[in-house]
DNA sequence: CCTTTATTAAGAATAAATTCTCATTAGTCA
DNA sequence: TGACTAATGAGAATTTATTCTTAATAAAGG
């Protein structure tokens, strides 16, 4: 491609970033959501990760969230009464857990039957959410 | 009881107010709310009430929050991703759905029977919230 | 290796909800 | 009615979560 046309090119892509960058921080925050297989908050991604990468600040924490939304990697996961947790996408249907005393939440598998029900008459349903409350096993003084 | 009695015992009592008074915002502020017969947010609650009081302002509506809350008349609902609603208290045991469109908040009555299988082995349940998703009966074009 | 420029770290800045301050108003009780 | 003081209104201040700014760093391609 001559320079002509690649300028032409870059012109007309309205100043677009030339392309995503596989960055040390970015796949470190990655690893900590897969390893961590439960909703975690931007602060506990944050602590997660400076384990591996000292340095990291929460704003980078915050930008790779977005991306990985954005890309379809990771999905919000909202709590009553909490900040968004996040989460790897591409789970099936689950609802969450979360305990009482950590505060931590934990996948469950599962979903009530009879919720299609619950709906009085007049409302269309489109989508619902449980959460359950209590203490994860290692609360309790469980081993893990 | 003579003067000095009384004062022995305001001493005593470490300063504590001498009585909640019942006064005009109050008042509407606790009908409005038992009126609406669903949560309704600090805003919602003010817009309602300065119909009947114009003056009335937001840190009015918190104060009387509190109160109503330390009284036992008011209970919080927290839904995922909201700001707190509030609701009179002592109603039974209930779940809400929130409309998609107005994004007000109803009860709804009833609760899945299975949830207590939800909880995976190891996590002790002590409660649950279930939240409803979609359109409610106004903003499907229904009449009220 | 070198250039380009997306990304980062750090702290400042924002946004939204709630709480505080203080001068003024108004319940309550004698 | 009058005194006492809790409650109010208005705006300033705070809190917490998140986003922005900027100089410095480090991927990626040649």
């Amino acid at each position: 491609m001559t320079d002509e046309k690649r300028h032409a090119e870059e012109a007309a892509s309205q100043h677009r970033p030339r392309a995503k960058r596989r960055t040390r921080q970015r796949s470190i925050i990655q690893r900590v959501l897969l390893e961590a297989n439960r909703p975690l908050s931007p602060h506990d991604i944050l602590q997660a990760a400076q384990a591996t990468a000292p340095g990291l600040g929460i704003a980078t924490v915050y930008r790779a969230i977005h991306t990985m939304i954005t890309e379809g990697l990771l999905v919000a996961v909202e709590i009553p009464g909490e900040a968004p947790r996040y989460e790897t996408a591409g789970k099936e249907h689950h609802h969450h857990f979360q305990c009482r005393t950590c505060d931590d939440i934990f996948d469950i598998q599962g979903c009530p039957p009879a919720i299609q029900q619950l709906a009085p008459k007049g409302f269309r349903l489109e989508g619902h959410q449980v959460v359950l409350y209590g203490v994860c096993p290692p609360c309790t003084g469980m081993p893990a």
